[in-house]
RNA sequence: GUCCCCAUCGUCUAGCCAGGCCUAGGACACAACCCUUUCAAGGUUGAGACACGGGUUCGAAUCCCGUUGGGGACGCCA
């Protein structure tokens, strides 16, 4: 049979890590089963039944977190709230079929068996005083809700394919709402009928559902419906150890996007949280959907780690194509307010790209070393780099520039033996000699290898940010 | 509180299902050293864990029970 996942958010904010954890096992199994001759497909579903929480832009940051992500959809996203009459039609059949009931309970009848219940060392609340109850003995002026006439003897047991065989006493679990007082479907119905109607075979979540799978599975049976495969992933901890939540801060992939991630460090550092093939790390997503597969998903929390994901990005951004990581670099540059790009800008960063991409971590990192190329003479100098000129950094600089302006080629073998030269004949560490051409080139401390530096930058820029340099006053000291 | 789930280095994990190959492996972070024009990267090395207690067994990280700890769920939210 073909597999078919989907991805089932609610609009109520961005897509958080988790959220974007669960759509990427969903879509790598999905893709998996494709790629293996068995169907599969991957679907979108909004789940905007409560319409005070949701929003459009909500949904719009879902989608772009999905696309930024690289995790596309098969067919067109489906709301929920569209699908109300479907809902709707499935309890009144239940409720023809005698297998849910109307409940006029009062929200303070609720409260109070609430209430009793905690008192009592209960887990379920409602009592299902209107299982039986003659209709006729309705109160008038209240609309009821329509609930599931449950069973209440017996056991409910999942057979989960992370969680294994789960059960849970029947006398557990209260009747739960189908159909709100308003008429409107509650979650549980419409997740079901959604489920079925979808065709989806198997339903990858959080585990924080699994409780709701009981439930749901008692709405199949009602339904008549077949259950698809369950299978709960655990959640991702903050690093406090709890659920993943808006107190933690900075969670919407959007944010991780700002900071500088690419998304295939994302993709691969978010599969290795509770998923592992061995001892493999580094998971490019063509070997993931090859690999994947739920039993090899593991059964507890894992916490996110920020470092973790910074060195699988650093990795990824090695690896990057210079190109794109110039185009992504001139980005950020160009929308930063002080933006004042020299003409050469993007040719000199494309060029400059080998060396830059090596030392840094995130995308932000990256730019922050690759401005001095972009930037129009005369460069500032930071701190670091104005201890740099010192007395003798200084004469040790305008004797290189001499070096420089005389040297016959202008490559970087030929720019590190003027260097070597002159360390020779002053007695200084090339490091000495190389420490000012850094701080006139770059305005930095730290910086890629100054000998590429000075060809990327090409004769007459570097002798001209030289000159700049040493026509500063002199840093007292 | 009740129900359900989980438990290997600080973190992510391999090993567990089919006990011995485990004086428990890898990765991140950390420390030292090497390489080196700075910083990274890279290389070498180090420190660092089977939550606890009982069983079962010739033998348990692996199986069973309990304890403790952690998490999740208990809505006319999703």
């Amino acid at each position: 049979m073909a597999v078919v996942t989907r991805f089932a958010p609610s609009p109520t904010g961005f897509l958080h890590i988790g959220g974007a954890r669960t759509a990427l096992f969903n879509w790598l199994f999905a893709r998996h089963h494709a790629e293996h001759g068995d169907g599969g497909r991957f679907l979108l579903r909004i789940e905007d039944t409560d319409r005070a929480r949701s929003t459009e832009a909500a949904v719009q940051a879902i989608h772009d977190g999905l696309t930024w992500l690289g995790l596309d959809w098969d067919g067109e996203a489906v709301s929920q709230f569209a699908r109300a009459d479907a809902h709707r039609a499935a309890a009144e059949r239940l409720l023809a079929d005698g297998k849910a009931y109307k409940c006029y309970c009062t929200p303070e009848e609720l409260a109070e068996m609430r209430d009793a219940a905690r008192r009592d060392g209960r887990k379920r609340m409602y009592d299902g005083r209107w299982r039986d109850r003659d209709p006729s003995e309705a109160p008038p002026d209240i609309n009821p809700v329509v609930r599931l006439k449950a069973p209440q003897t017996g056991e409910t047991v999942i057979g989960d394919l992370v969680q294994g065989q789960v059960r849970v006493a029947n006398d557990q679990l209260d009747d739960m709402v189908l159909l709100r007082s308003d008429g409107t479907p509650t979650y549980m119905l419409a997740v079901v009928v959604d489920d079925h109607d979808m065709g989806v075979t198997h339903v990858i979540r959080g585990d924080d559902h699994l409780t709701n799978a009981f439930r749901q599975s008692q709405l199949y049976e009602a339904l008549g419906h077949a259950r698809p495969e369950f299978a709960h992933i655990p959640l991702i901890h903050g690093p406090d150890g709890a659920k993943l939540s808006k107190r933690h801060g900075a969670l919407g992939v959007d944010t991780y996007r700002n900071d500088g991630f690419l998304p295939e460090a994302m993709r691969n550092y978010l599969l290795r949280l509770g998923w592992s093939h061995g001892d493999d790390e580094i998971i490019e997503t063509e070997q993931a959907i090859e690999w994947f597969g739920l039993d090899n998903v593991g059964k507890s929390a894992a916490r996110f780690d920020v470092q973790k994901l910074t060195n699988l990005n650093g990795r990824y951004i090695r690896q990057a194509d210079d190109r794109a990581l110039t185009d992504l670099v001139l980005a950020r540059l160009t929308a930063a307010p002080s933006a004042k790009l020299a003409p050469e800008a993007s040719d000199r960063l494309f060029k400059g790209m080998a060396g830059l991409k090596e030392r840094a971590k995130t995308i932000v990192e990256l730019t922050e070393n690759s401005a001095f190329y972009a930037a129009e003479r005369p460069i500032s100098l930071d701190e670091k780099a104005t201890k740099a000129m010192d007395a003798e950094g200084r004469r040790s600089l305008a004797r290189m520039r001499d070096r420089l302006a005389a040297s016959e080629t202008w490559t970087e073998d030929a720019l590190l033996g003027a260097a070597k030269e002159e360390a020779e004949a002053s007695g200084a560490k090339l490091s000495a000699v190389a420490a000012p051409i850094r701080a006139a080139l770059t305005g930095r401390a730290v910086s890629p290898s100054v000998f590429q530096i000075l060809t990327v930058l090409g004769r007459e820029q570097s002798l001209a940010r030289i000159g700049d340099a040493l026509a500063e006053r002199p840093a007292e000291t």
